[in-house]
DNA sequence: AACTATTCATAAGT
DNA sequence: TACTTATGAATAGTT
């Protein structure tokens, strides 16, 4: 009446019952994607193509929009690795005001309040950034060593976060 | 010792609650994740973002390449179905996500060595992002309605193909 | 992080 | 293909 033991972990050879089996566990996957973005407000993407070649696809918000901010790592992962680290105070101005910029202009021409306020705090947020990049960099320079970076291991970036 | 009830199907509040129980559902549903992928020899590709900005992924193959399979289904299914004008909840989505991104990664950053490089980089992101909800913002003036972006549920395209 | 009572998922069977 | 059920697996709450 049920499995006699615990399941084999290897690819299923019979057609039928692997077609059976993939019904099944998808619906299970699918349900737990959405459960762990709703219960635990992640973002999620989940995208299946069955040994069929039928596509299967969940996201809490947007399959795109979700690859994009994966971009985004990749390409902050990458920008890490390559090093290049200098700084000169003329970049550091640009910035700056490139900055207030964009934020007064968000704040004249954006009625959206919350994407404002958004931004006014990225603006801040940014600006202590670079302030603190700045002592840095020139402590750096007197201690006569340049900023490393960090390589990443398997799977996931960005500093610790709890597990089980 | 165990719960007392079925799970309640809505966001956890409490906040260390969450992201122990995070933890614990984002590795079973990877591990799903990768079971499905084994056992029924399909094509899995897995991202999530858990609440604090940290990126875990999974991919049976590779993300960029199930992503491009991804998008020759929707490309074909786009065609089909004429061209979308409108705003789409995708776009929507990917700017809030860039927000969110450049904010945690701002704080990460704080946190330790900073780059003035990277600062740079989330200035275009910012740049962009902007730019993007600029043009959605005249795009809903003009139709004088803003869209509503939706959760997609497991749709599936192709033929189809038995269920449990 | 480890433990356990429960709920949940699901492999076979019908 | 859908329903049933016995059993393994996942996990919420606790320590």
């Amino acid at each position: 009446m049920a499995r006699r033991g615990r399941v084999q972990l290897r690819r299923i050879e019979d057609k039928a019952s692997r077609q059976v089996r993939f019904s099944k566990r998808r619906a299970g996957l699918f349900k737990k994607a959405f459960e762990l973005a709703l219960l635990c407000d992640a973002e999620v993407a989940l995208l299946v193509f069955s040994p069929a070649g039928k596509l299967y696809e969940y996201s809490s918000s947007s399959i795109e929009g979700t690859y994009d901010r994966y971009q985004q790592f990749s390409g902050a992962r990458r920008d890490l690795n390559e090093g290049s680290t200098s700084i000169n105070s003329d970049e550091n101005a640009s910035i700056h005001s490139r900055l207030r910029d964009i934020t007064a202009w968000s704040l004249q021409n954006n009625a959206d309040e919350s994407d404002a306020n958004q931004l006014e705090k990225l603006e801040k947020l940014l600006t202590n950034a670079l302030r603190d990049t700045k002592s840095k960099k020139m402590l750096a320079k007197q201690n006569g060593e340049g900023s490393r970076s960090r390589a990443n291991s398997s799977g996931s970036r960005g500093q610790e976060e709890g597990s089980a």
